[in-house]
DNA sequence: CTTCACTAGAAAAACGTTTAACTAACTCGG
DNA sequence: CCGAGTTAGTTAAACGTTTTTCTAGTGAAG
């Protein structure tokens, strides 16, 4: 199954009849090396099939060319969209990702943060869990290499960010909702401690606001951000006597928990009721008129993330240091079937 | 945002007034140190919060306690299971695991797999692409590291894998069909190159044989794994004039694209049509009656993956070696509300 | 012809660990 | 009281690179 031993530089160098200096040389591009040396030493390599050992490389440079990838769930499938960018992205541009889920446990993600400090990674993602233990702030800021947030942002913590702008998000489908004449509109928010969910609701609210609507506060549904709960909190909507005319689910937990019941309760979409979502899913095409959605720009997200980092990394070099970028991207929305007019206006 | 130079051994063993060797044995209970020796080293490790640095450790010991997982294609949701399994499992043991995509790109396969072996990662698990490229045995036959295949096999190569039984599986859906009097069983089986998806067939023909029922071949639709393929392979088979009383679709791409079908043909299942689809799905609770699945074992694939793995590198260290293993894994039938038995038997 | 500047290459140090080889102190049987 | 084991600790070598320093050779200027 597997080989002898794998070359070093220096059966490489021996089979070409120099120095390691040389064929270190040839192989990075650094330093005058004649042609025929290099074709020599390139030969060489190329024979031994010789891949060059990255601990001692990164031993003895000081950098790993490693990124560590720390997502606060794997399961969430807008993170999976963000990891898949992130891999890709990071790859192109020569560094290798080691992947962690805390599966929203602050205790897993220390340990694997404290993995990540030991492998000396040379800069870290981190979509950070919802609810931190008391010395991830601590953990996180004294990070010993460049580090940067994505999606969630942590109060009072200098460090690079990059989220969505979650209040023009809500604005958006407050905006379109009230587009379409809806007046009685309900809210899925998830957890209201949660910063991400405040922000949505805020952006619906102010939206809806400045068109002169306000929101009924007794259709904010709050609770975690479970399929489960969606699909709890959609129950108990359903279940109004004056049922909401539309139905804005903050997360894609949540939305897939509110069409579940819907199905269930035999409701059609969007003439019963209209939804509007967050984020495409791979199932969307499922629900038959199509979903109505504000998105998210993750490709774009990806790029500012990964682009942001490695030039963290560099100027880190450089010792040049300035202070914390905190980068908001727009989302977009996205009309399809599941939203319409509302039949009878009661306005 | 990053703090100064981190402290190494020598830095730690000053503190403590001792030896880096007693170090090294104090932080990795190896050798015998005294209690009092014990308390000191561990107390300057603590104030100075010394991470020991793995590059240097693994230079020296030959052990990276990185694994590599090679994924064919993240998107796939079952391959996203295996990948949370294999991590979470990777950690749990004290291995990091360096994530790799290849899109179903052999090119990017053999990149990832040549980066695996340069960051001298301890084991490789490798889900393949489907098509190779020309050399790809070879470069995993010639991987220097244990090495591991999941959910697909290559053909003639001389490596451990770990598999469903994929014509069980064809055979658990073939008998539930059987048992409920279909008779026009329709197959959209993606591409006929495709190993598992030709077990799949010939576990249901089989399957179905051994009951006495003949499959009709007209009713195989045959093209790739995109949802888009099972889109149109669905259309097909819905617009035939004796339409099918049952479909199964070999994959959760293809079975999406079904299901999207038939909600535009405006047929409702099981009444219709009885569809029989294989893995959960994390948005099958949308269709009504609940899905009827044949499911793959994905955390028992896991675990068996990550533990044979790991005693072959194990064993790998003593240097013993037997031949390659191939695992199965036995699927399972899960019955929900999408099949039900025929209408009018028109036997 | 000698000296100087420059160049291509070699020799050697360094990166931070683990571990084999060594040493000093102590124990104990004869 | 002495030599042989045992024990707890230290010293130093080694892992495979990169990179700094050093050397020998070449060509040109004086």
């Amino acid at each position: 199954m597997s080989g002898g031993p794998l070359p070093t530089i220096h059966e490489v160098a021996r089979l070409a009849g120099v120095s390691v200096a040389t064929v270190s040389k040839t192989l990075n591009r650094s330093g005058k090396v004649s042609e025929l040396l290099q074709e020599r030493v390139n030969a060489a390599a190329q024979k031994l099939g010789y891949a060059p050992h990255a601990s001692a490389r990164s031993l003895r440079s000081g950098a790993t060319r490693i990124l560590g990838l720390l997502v606060a769930d794997l399961a969430n499938p807008y993170f999976l969209r963000l990891v898949e960018s992130i891999e890709r992205l990071s790859s192109a541009a020569g560094y290798s990702v080691i992947l962690c889920n805390s599966a929203e446990d602050p205790a897993r993600e220390e340990r694997h943060l404290a993995m990540l400090l030991s492998q000396r990674a040379d800069g870290a993602i981190v979509i950070p869990t919802r609810r931190g233990w008391s010395g991830r702030q601590a953990a996180l800021a004294n990070l010993p290499m460049p580090g940067i947030l994505v999606d969630r942002r942590i109060e009072g913590l200098d460090l690079d960010s990059v989220t969505t702008d979650n209040v023009a998000l809500g604005r958006l489908a407050a905006e379109h909702l009230d587009d379409l004449g809806h007046r009685r509109i309900a809210v899925i928010m998830g957890s209201p401690e949660h910063q991400i969910a405040r922000h949505r609701l805020d952006g619906l609210r102010s939206g809806l606001a400045s068109r002169g609507v306000t929101l009924d506060e007794r259709l904010i549904e709050k609770d975690n951000f479970s399929e489960a709960a969606g699909h709890a909190a959609a129950l108990r909507l359903l279940g109004h006597a004056q049922r909401p005319t539309a139905i804005f689910a903050t997360n894609n937990h949540l939305s897939l928990g509110l069409l579940r019941a819907i199905a269930e309760r035999g409701l059609s979409i969007p003439d019963d009721l209209s939804v509007i979502a967050v984020d495409e899913l791979p199932w969307a095409g499922l629900v038959r008129p199509g979903m109505t959605v504000v998105t998210q720009p993750s490709e774009a997200i990806a790029e500012t993330t990964v682009s942001t980092l490695l030039s963290r990394i560099l100027e880190g070099r450089s010792g040049a240091e300035d202070e914390a970028r905190s980068i908001q991207l727009q989302p977009a929305l996205v009309v399809r079937g599941s939203t319409a007019a509302v039949r009878t206006s009661s306005t």
